[in-house]
RNA sequence: GCGCAGGUGGCGGAAUUGGCAUACGCAACGGCCUUAGAAGCCGUCUCCCGCAAGGGAUUGUGGGUUCGACCCCCACCCUGCGCACCA
């Protein structure tokens, strides 16, 4: 080290002094004021990261790799005068949690408060420019207080599938026949629309965790956090209508700016399909014909003619044998076993087809054709109808059932007219469906936001009245999550059983909790007012501040968390609990980072030891160069293995700013410059121009490694530098302050400056100093680099070929032969062919 | 199988988007400084031939377009990620 440059003297310091300082404070917009743009506050940018779920492990070197990276590009915003609004929290609840606290008997609420402290503390050792004042956390009642309210609002909602939007339960036309068959019906209708609703599903079921699982969170057949294999479960649970949405979630992603894969990504999950519902006839044997029928989903209706049987899926089948379908003990047994089988057994056999004959016969609508109906697993239960009509010349799938089994395999003529036929004699219609299943939103655990429902026995389902909320976690020393199903609130009598808020007899509250990705599904609403008792945020400052101006977070959340809270935001905006000014889409761009992986490019982990703890290199190196280096290893997108000896580099940079400064600035007799000098070298002038426009615009591109790059080639050029003013090295510091923003802020109050180098003005560039009077051009003989000479910049054609062929290395690569063709490319290089 | 991303020195990577391939950094090697080490400083560093001057080859492979291709087009190989019996 040979300036002395000590992080640890100025980081602390600088850290308190912006906090004293507020020089990171977002400001609000004036309540009341008519037009919030006009103020003085000025533009807003408002830059999101993923808010960390805080965890016993503490920070991972990933976490910094995208709060440095909008650090740095809300740092230029501010510097370019935008108000800006970064904020941070805290996304608590969740398992790991739970069972740290269970492990070790204390309470979750003590273990998440000392991870967020220890979060805090290294969050703040990195010089990040959070408005902390904003800081919120999941787990907050006052927080989860307005969780809960939404909840209520898709309780309290239906999906207009006409109007394209949920509107308020109340709205719900009533069919006049259910009308009258009594109020008992018409609550039922009722139930059946909700945006939240109740149903009883086969569930996803962790024997390890203990704990339903969503589609989203089961991978191959495991569980997703302890990879146990998952069982399958009856359970009643509560179930958000994200299907609604699927349109809207596929259609709005043309009106943002996401990483294409991100949106392929998205529409993938949500898979939509269009294709066709067809009815066909069915004999059951008993039965008198055609008394049944069953609805197949198909993306070809045209190949109909093709058909030669049905395949109906053991969920299906299941409800045929509720009604009393009187099927052999062969099929009974089939059934069974095939709804018994986990799917990571399914998926242990490979595709090897395995099926039952039903008996019943179909008839085939394009021909009048007799065919057979099987049951076979292939067929999924909850995709399209449950039902397909099988292909077996066109779809392999089909083929191998019918090889298995012997069915027929016949080839036919396509026929694109068959829809408009059968939509016309009422045997099948156009289709659209999508993979996406509504989202499974109970949990049986205690560490989660309390669904805010009462059972009553007279009363039936009632939500807790908004007044009442939040309902609050009951304080308990001890409880363990339970095999029977049940969450362990249900165990805790004193918290369970209340007065029906209608009636006032007895009655129940519902004991389970709200899955990990309800508190995340909003919060970036929270931050723009978090601390509102009236309101989960106010309309005014909704609409100052959404959209969220640039997201980023990481590609494992890409279906799940950006997924979910696109359609939180669509839906409260559909309410008009969110300014329709705000858009319906809460993101208006959304990038991702990669990963930092360990040395020799293996994932970290606690099991492989190469984990690196951000404490360890801020200690050693301060976060100035931890946060250049994060910076500096790669491209923000890819992922990049973490290297002990990498993190020198950016230190010797560092080192070396300090150095040059202090001679130049501090002490230019020692080194022979001039700092008052009118002028600047005339070539570095070019460079210094180059450099903060490659700095600006790298950090607008997320490219920083590349401008980190370009500023250690600009203060490499420093020894051929004699002549520089003041301003040089202000302009120097600037673009450097938001990469390393504690040394930059130390330099900067040395040249005298009293107010935050943060909130001084981005430098600007000038365009006509970019280039230089002369330029070296390249001299190509037949695609090869013969010679290189010094010209003129405005030379003409005929100046540059005269030029290139006076060029002893030209004739003598040019061998006497004339030149068939010569291309000059300005500024650039001169390419002679023969 | 479908979708997405990628393949450049010993390593991380750069290349103004068709114009000097290998910037910047790391590692390595040689030297200076030092009692010694650390730090620091100077130099070499894609590969092959050569003492050198210089020459040749080179961006996964093969072809094409072009005065000129890491970049565009065609075919193929490989790696990573996501989805996956979705009819």
């Amino acid at each position: 080290m040979k300036s002395g440059y000590n992080p640890h003297e100025i980081e602390k310091k600088w850290q308190d002094a912006w906090e004293k300082q507020g020089v990171y404070h977002a400001a609000d917009p004036t309540i009341g004021s008519p037009s919030t743009s006009s103020g003085n506050i000025g533009e807003k940018f408002y830059g999101l990261i993923e808010f960390p779920y805080p965890s016993g492990d503490g920070l991972h070197v990933g976490h910094p790799r995208s709060y440095t990276a909008i650090d740095i590009m809300t740092r230029k915003k501010r510097m370019e005068g935008k108000n800006v609004l970064y904020p941070i929290g805290w996304d608590a609840f969740g398992l790991p949690t739970e069972n740290f606290a269970i492990k070790n008997k204390i309470k979750p609420q003590d273990a998440s408060k000392k991870n967020i402290a220890n979060f805090t503390r290294q969050i703040k050792s990195l010089g990040l420019g959070f408005d902390w004042s904003r800081e919120i956390d999941t787990t907050d009642p006052k927080y989860y207080k307005w969780t809960q309210w939404m909840f209520l609002k898709f309780y309290m909602s239906w999906y207009d599938a006409q109007a394209s939007c949920a509107r308020p339960i109340e709205q719900l036309p009533i069919p006049i026949d259910v009308e009258h068959t009594g109020d008992a019906a018409v609550t039922a209708y009722r139930d059946a629309h909700r945006m939240a609703y109740k149903a009883k599903t086969t569930i996803n079921w962790c024997p390890k965790d203990k704990i339903g699982l969503a589609n989203e969170e089961v991978v191959n057949g495991c569980c997703e956090r302890c990879g146990t294999a998952v069982e399958k479960r009856e359970k009643a649970q509560w179930m958000i209508r994200i299907t609604a949405y699927a349109e809207r979630l596929i259609k709005d992603l043309e009106t943002v700016d996401y990483l294409e894969k991100i949106k392929a990504q998205q529409m993938n999950w949500i898979g939509k399909s269009e294709g066709a519902e067809v009815t066909f006839k069915l004999d059951v044997p008993g039965q008198s014909a055609d008394a049944h029928t069953v609805k197949v989903f198909t993306t070809r209706p045209d190949t109909m003619f093709g058909a030669t049987f049905l395949v109906i899926s053991p969920e299906l089948a299941k409800t045929w044998l509720d009604v009393g379908w009187q099927a052999s003990e062969e099929v009974r047994a089939y059934v069974e076993a095939a709804l018994k089988r986990t799917d990571i057994e399914r998926q242990s056999e490979g595709k090897t087809k395995t099926g039952v004959d039903t008996t019943v016969l179909a008839t085939n609508p394009s021909n009048g054709e007799k065919i057979p109906v099987w049951i076979g697993d292939y067929v999924l239960g909850n995709y399209g109808t449950g039902a397909i009509m099988a292909v077996p010349a066109q779809d392999e799938r089909d083929q191998a059932f019918a090889e298995v089994y012997g069915l027929p395999i016949i080839e036919k003529e396509n026929d694109e007219r068959i829809i408009d036929w059968l939509e016309r004699d009422g045997m099948g219609k156009r289709a659209t469906t999508y993979r996406l299943r509504d989202w499974v939103f109970s949990r049986q655990r205690y560490w989660g936001e309390p669904i805010p429902i009462i059972f009553c026995e007279t009363c039936g389902t009632l939500p807790v009245h908004e007044s009442e909320l939040p309902v609050m976690l009951p304080d308990v020393e001890a409880y363990e999550p339970t095999d029977t199903g049940e969450s362990p609130l249900a165990a805790i009598e004193s918290w369970v059983n209340v007065t029906c808020p209608s009636c006032g007899g007895e009655a129940k509250r519902e004991t389970d909790t709200m899955p990990n990705w309800a508190g995340s599904s909003w919060y970036f609403l929270r931050y723009c007012d978090p601390h509102n008792d009236e309101a989960f945020a106010s309309p005014e400052k909704l609409e100052y501040w959404m959209p969220v101006d640039l997201y980023n977070g990481g590609m494992e959340h890409t279906t799940l968390h950006l997924l979910y809270s696109r359609f939180w935001h669509k839906f409260l905006w559909d309410l008009g609990h969110i300014p329709k000014k705000c858009g319906s889409e809460p993101y208006a761009k959304r990038r991702s980072h990669a990963l930092i992986l360990g040395e020799g490019g293996v994932k970290m982990s606690k099991s492989k030891g190469n984990v690196v703890n951000p404490d360890d290199v801020v200690g050693v190196y301060g976060a100035d160069v931890f946060r250049m280096y994060e910076m500096f290893i790669g491209p923000f997108d890819q992922d990049a293995p973490w290297d002990t000896h990498g993190i020198e580099g950016v230190r010797r940079f560092l080192d070396e700013v300090n150095y040059l400064f202090s001679m130049m600035v501090l002490n230019p007799r020692s080194v022979g410059t001039n700092p008052f000098a009118d002028s600047l070298d005339a070539k570095f002038e070019i460079l210094l121009n180059k450099t903060v426009k490659k700095v600006t615009n790298d950090i607008d591109n997320m490219r920083f490694n590349t401008a980190v790059s370009s500023m250690m080639i600009l203060i490499n050029s420093f020894d051929k530098v004699s002549q520089f003013t003041e301003k040089t090295w202000e302009t120097i510091l600037k673009i450097l302050a938001p990469f390393a923003p504690h040394i930059t802020e130390e330099l900067w109050s040395q040249l005298g400056h009293v107010d935050s180098i943060h909130l001084a003005e981005w430098p600007s560039y000038d365009e006509s100093k970019l280039q230089s009077a002369t330029f070296t051009m390249i001299i190509q003989v037949n695609g090869k680099v013969r010679d290189k000479i010094e010209a003129a910049s405005d030379i003409t054609d005929e100046e540059a070929t005269k030029l290139a062929m006076q060029s002893e290395k030209v004739k003598a690569a040019l061998d006497g032969k004339a030149p068939n063709k010569v291309v000059y490319v300005p500024g650039r290089l001169i390419s002679i062919s023969v």
